[in-house]
DNA sequence: GCATTCTTAAAACGGACGTTTGACTGAATG
DNA sequence: CATTCAGTCAAACGTCCGTTTTAAGAATGC
């Protein structure tokens, strides 16, 4: 447990945020969570709004960063030829689902906030992801567009989106999905949730046209 | 003659619903909205949290019978074969995609809502989606092990989950995506929405084994 | 026509919200 | 030693929240 009051109000404010949401979750209850002073929050960061953007940035930053280097490596692996398809898909997959699962074996479940984040309502954190993201689907399109050439790449952006969403709601309606499933699936194996969505998307990309 | 008052409210909850998330509309919005009284929701709904359930019982139930009358209807058409996967997955999306574009040309724009309801926190939205799904998830999972019968049930229902994020996602998130593609797509075409959803979830569907 | 039920109206309830204030701390600076 | 200054704290600010109350109107049954 961090001793630093800005580190404890991102922690607790990032467990609130992915339980109850944002807008339903109050200061009040952060800096309950954290053993501080209601008013440091307004001290170390300017506004509710400002502590949002601070915990997403905390995360998605190295998250997208990661991806985008395994990324690269792939593509200087195949310096010719088409890169595997399976291959990008896990490098756009993997970085979140270990953040993810660490997180929880952490006793920090961020789940369901990695999964809302593109979902959640208000352009404040629309234009935050809007920016974090757009580096990121444009290197991989590009690299599907090099695995797929015969697929057009206004198709593969729809197909990258469809990649986000499998992924995105798989975390954000975990519960939901085990309680649905009575006992078939569980979502909390690494290497299982990465293959089963991996053969997914590789099979949804290399779909026929429509 | 049965009052107004109770449909105006619904409408112009789940417009504000759609455009502002459950817990960050107020009912002094929705009452504004649907210009009527303020006490009048505590009147005819007992409370704001029975009437998102309102909301999202009159929007889930027609969509989810029609999905199974559809389904039904092709299961009676293949009494000995393989049901066709792209038949299945009409059946499955059909519904949905048609009453979101009907309502969005009817400027009412319920888009994100409908995207939004597996991820909304907290267990009464959860709860409700869980009776509301629960009934088709059985019959849509039994379809494709018909149309599929070489892959198991467990990995069929994780399929299932991925084909319900794509769709929760490219309409909860509409806005941003078609941000992101800088003007390569749009979500506002039923068919082209339709055949893109059915042409990646029937890849992933028939991809390999993990 | 009167009585009863259903529906709307304005106003207020207590509480929770995000934010601001002003006093106070304790270590660092010169 | 006096001063500064980032940080913490309790308290209060005005606003908005869901809900309730009280009363007046509209509809319905006899």
């Amino acid at each position: 447990m961090p001793s630093d009051t800005k580190d404890r109000i991102l922690d607790s404010a990032e467990i609130l945020f992915a339980q109850n949401g944002f807008s339903a979750t109050s200061l009040r209850a952060i800096t309950d969570h954290a053993d501080v002073n209601l008013a440091s929050v307004n001290y170390h960061f300017q506004s509710k709004d400002a502590l949002v953007q601070a915990v997403l940035m905390r995360r998605l930053n190295p998250v997208n960063q990661r991806r985008l280097e395994m990324l690269n490596a792939i593509l200087q692996r195949f310096p010719a030829s088409p890169p595997p398809v399976e291959e990008i898909l896990e490098a756009f997959y993997r970085p979140v689902v270990e953040e993810v699962m660490k997180s929880q074996r952490e006793g920090r479940p961020i789940m369901p906030l990695i999964g809302r984040i593109f979902i959640e309502p208000g352009e404040l954190v629309a234009s935050q992801v809007r920016s974090l993201m757009s580096q990121v689907v444009t290197a991989f399109v590009d690299a599907f567009h090099l695995a797929l050439p015969q697929v057009p790449p206004a198709v593969l952006f729809w197909r990258l989106q469809f990649a986000v969403g499998m992924m995105s709601h798989t975390f954000a309606a975990a519960p939901l999905i085990e309680g649905l499933s009575r006992g078939r699936i569980r979502i909390n194996d690494t290497e299982e949730v990465l293959r089963q969505l991996i053969a997914f998307a590789a099979g949804g990309l290399r779909g026929a046209m429509p």
